[in-house]
RNA sequence: GCCAGAGUGGCGGAACUGGCAGACGCGCGCGACUCAAACUCGCGUGCCCGUAAGGGCUUGUGGGUUCGAUUCCCACCUCUGGCACCA
């Protein structure tokens, strides 16, 4: 072989090596029920144009995994796809003047070239993509599925409104303090619309249970407060006409403690309990809170505000007469929309309180405390203490007057103990153009319909005008809206709006197992082999969106009877955010992206899958050093050279060499072996290099050509073959071994190779190191000990002291105390 | 304010169950190769004092437990993320 053969050269071997795989199906994953399966999931890419490094971020380690699992003999399959419905593609179009379609599919053509080049095990053959029609089809499906059992509803509410994106979102689609759009960062203003929502709080509850899943700590940290439950009573307050008020608390022990009540400026009550000389009042008032964005609502550093009504309403535990006012304080969204306000024992009815002049009364006296004046007390206490001032359940100890509080309200049938999340229904209907449209019908006569199934997909049509209006693209369409009711056959309406595309994104999980299946969302056959997925990798920033949206839907499709078990997804890991060199995430406006596309043409890709895999921990990601790169260029180009140019000093081998050598591969192999278990990617890297190192000093010291090197050699391209596949499938085959190498089992660790003849006794005087002494493994504490003291350094450190204590950490450590 | 996560050399990061802090890599320094540069290879590289031998210090800060703490406990500081007038 010339010269030139010789050098790596990676823009040579991977694309050969790729097509090979390709045409061969090596990752084919098919059912195979003498295998066990191990579903990889990575979360499925928007196709926006190109492929950038936190794709590369996300997936390759991915890759590295499920390619580990495959080594390991489980039947793995990997599967990837593109959420490709959404704004982007239309804003596209606006910008530009392309149609949504022609630009996302262009994307999508550009995009798996890209991940092509990766060379993941992606099984191509179960690509989904969620804008086909064959695919959105079932999305439809899935909708009419959800309203036939009462999961998918409407109401008229004041929602979320990006006023740049012209359309609605659900509740975890604005996030931040400052309330912004998750996609474009424009604050939201709120609009009263009627529109589609699911029933997530329905699963509030089983939400909050994590038993059996393997997640992150920290996602489940993020669902449960997003979720954030909350135990208290819901007590039946009336108005003097006698109409049912309703509260959520708390601290219905403080119930005693209500002198008046607030109702949210839209609270349906409102305009029967003003009295008419406060009307106009009240009416101003809920003008000006209607026309406030919720930023300015929801500053919890404003000060208060609100009007009274005029009207009264009786407070069921002591007949008390009370005001009722209105406050923007109070969200028409959360519980009720209606409060007891307890200014003694909440802050926020004391501030209210205070300005308006209310009474404020003690319930609630904490035993450490002086008596409370509610007169004179500078702020609520919010607190825990003995009841007083409360009827029957005056001197109820704190620790039962929960309790004791809901048990009375229960008694006299004026409430009763309740839970109140914060979770909100997922509202689903945008008013946009590129997403499966809601495949419903509205027929004056009949009401609201869906389409009867023979008839699915509702195509979305080509020719629209899809500049944003703020009206449905597909209600200004000529004709696409006029269709026939499938209940009584006269003309009707079609629903014109979209999808939000995260339902599209709830279960193409389900539709990779069968992407071709035209009898179901899935093939029953591949779901009963193939569910649940394993392991789903995946960005922390999904937590409150994409993964409750997809529990929600498991659990809303295992209550239909079209899934089984109770979660979608058993093992969660997150990867981290790869940074731009300056610290900043990276973006095209702050110009410091660092496009994978160039890399790999200057480096190759598995030099790029290497780096990612070793520049940071794969949970926090971190800054992209550009330098950096050169290091995991430099191992490969080291192991290269080790594996393909024969040794200088070949020759004897001393027994000595071949046994370390030994040694470092058979630990090196334990070490990474855990490592892909823990997900620990940076390390695994680490530990080929530092095996690379000694594999140097061993082929220089003669063991090229040895037994040993050959082991080290075969075992060596296994454990990197999952990091960097196509230089180990090269390698492999340039040593005549069997094609090919991602068909060969996971090496075995000898763990008699792994062991130690000698230690190195690290010996310490007071706990700090003094000396470390060579001695044989499975030395005894005494002789540790004797050996230890027998040190001339530590002799010197005793100052002729006699030892006071010693203490003897078996074959690693003795420590002399004086 | 509440709830998570994180603070380790010039930089990215390592360290199993409380036992050699700084693996591996970047950068830097010295040397080999070369006419030269790049590539490659070898050696060194936490900080301070010292010519050296050697010594002292060191995992955000301050305490504590322990023979011994990056690791456990308490208090605090900083950063990141989430939630926040949620009754």
């Amino acid at each position: 072989m010339s010269q030139q053969d010789n050098r790596y050269n990676p823009n040579e071997i991977e694309p050969r090596w790729q097509k090979k795989w390709e045409q061969d199906g090596i990752y084919h994953a098919d059912i195979d029920h003498k295998q066990k399966k191990h579903y990889a999931l990575t979360m499925l890419p928007y196709p926006s144009g190109d492929l950038h490094m936190g794709h590369w971020f996300a997936m390759t380690p991915s890759d590295a995994r499920a390619r580990y699992m495959r080594m390991k003999g489980f039947n793995v399959m990997f599967p990837i796809g593109f959420d490709s419905f959404g704004l982007p593609a239309e804003n596209a179009a606006i910008q530009r003047n392309i149609h949504p379609k022609k630009w996302t599919y262009a994307n999508i053509d550009r995009m798996r070239t890209q991940l092509r080049s990766m060379g993941a095990m992606f099984d191509w053959r179960r690509e989904a993509v969620s804008s086909d029609p064959e695919y959105y089809r079932w999305t439809q499906w899935l909708f009419i599925k959800l309203f036939k059992n009462g999961m998918a509803y409407r109401k008229d509410s004041a929602v979320d409104w990006c006023p740049n994106c012209n359309t609605t979102l659900a509740r975890e689609q604005v996030i931040g303090d400052d309330r912004v759009c998750e996609r474009c960062k424009t604050p939201v203003i709120k609009k009263q619309l009627e529109q589609w929502f699911f029933t997530t709080t329905k699963y509030a509850e089983e939400l909050l249970n994590f038993d059996g899943i393997d997640w992150p700590e920290r996602v489940q940290t993020l669902q449960t407060n997003w979720i954030h439950r909350s135990e208290g009573a819901s007590v039946i307050f009336k108005t003097e006409d006698g109409d049912p008020l309703e509260v959520f608390t708390t601290r219905p022990d403080t119930l005693w403690g209500a002198t008046f009540m607030v109702l949210a400026p839209e609270h349906p009550l409102v305009e029967k309990l003003t009295i008419p000389e406060r009307h106009a009042e009240v009416h101003d008032y809920q003008e000006q809170a209607s026309r406030q964005s919720d930023i300015d609502r929801e500053a919890a550093d404003r000060e208060k505000t609100g009007v009274f009504t005029g009207g009264y309403a009786i407070n069921p535990v002591n007949g008390e007469r009370i005001p009722v006012w209105i406050a923007d304080y109070v969200l028409m969204s959360y519980g009720t929309g209606a409060i007891m306000a307890v200014p003694a024992h909440d802050q926020r009815d004391f501030e209210f309180a205070r300005k308006f002049g209310l009474e404020v009364r003690v319930v609630i006296q904490p035993d450490e405390m002086e008596p409370l004046n509610g007169e004179t007390m500078p702020e609520s206490v919010p607190a825990y203490g003995t009841m007083v001032n409360s009827g029957e359940l005056t001197s109820t100890p704190a620790d039962q007057s929960l309790q004791k509080a809901i048990a009375y309200i229960e008694k006299k049938g004026v409430g009763r103990g309740a839970v109140n999340y914060r979770l909100r229904d997922w509202l689903i209907s945008r008013q946009r153009y590129w997403g499966a449209p809601i495949p419903m019908v509205h027929c004056p006569e009949c009401g609201i319909n869906p389409v009867s199934e023979d008839e699915l997909p509702v195509l979305l049509p080509d020719d629209v005008e899809w500049r944003p209006t703020g009206e449905s693209p597909l209600k200004l369409h000529p004709t696409w809206r006029h269709t026939t009711c499938p209940v009584c056959g006269k003309s009707a309406e079609r629903d014109t709006d979209t999808m939000d595309t995260f339902m599209c994104s709830s279960w193409y999980h389900l539709r990779y197992l069968s992407p071709d299946y035209h009898e179901g969302p899935f093939d029953p056959a591949e779901y009963d082999y193939w569910m649940p997925v394993d392991t789903y990798t995946g960005g922390i920033e999904h937590a409150t969106m994409h993964l409750i949206y997809t529990r929600f839907f498991h659990k809303a499709l295992r209550d239909m009877g079209i899934t089984e078990g109770h979660e979608p997804m058993l093992q969660l890991r997150n990867q981290g955010v790869v940074l731009g060199e300056d610290y900043e995430k990276m973006s095209k406006s702050r110009g410091n992206t660092v496009p994978p596309d160039a890399l790999v043409k200057k480096y190759g890709a598995d030099t790029v899958r290497a780096y990612l895999m070793f520049f940071a921990r794969w949970d926090l990601g971190g800054p992209w050093d550009s330098q950096g790169i050169e290091g995991s260029a430099r191992w490969l180009r080291r192991v290269w050279t080790a594996f393909t140019e024969p040794a200088k000093a070949a020759g004897r081998l001393d027994p000595e060499v071949a046994s370390a050598l030994r040694r470092k591969l058979h630990q090196t192999l334990q070490a990474v072996t855990d490592d892909f278990e823990t997900f620990e990617f940076n390390t695994i890297v680490a530990a080929l290099m530092e095996l690379m190192n000694e594999m140097y000093k061993a082929r220089e010291q003669g063991a090229y050509g040895s037994r040993a090197w050959e082991e080290a050699v075969d075992v060596y391209l296994r454990m990197m073959a999952p990091v960097a596949p196509h230089m180990a499938e090269e390698l492999w085959a340039r040593l005549g071994k069997p094609y090919s190498i991602h068909h060969q089992p996971w090496p075995q660790v000898d763990e008699e190779a792994t062991r130690e003849d000698e230690i190195e006794l690290v010996v310490q005087v007071n706990g700090k190191l003094r000396d470390k002494i060579t001695v044989p493994v499975g030395i005894s504490d005494e002789a540790a000990q004797a050996a230890a003291l027998a040190s001339e350094t530590v002799q010197k450190f005793l100052e002729g002291k006699t030892p006071r204590k010693v203490i003897v950490v078996g074959g690693k450590l003795v420590n002399i105390v004086v």
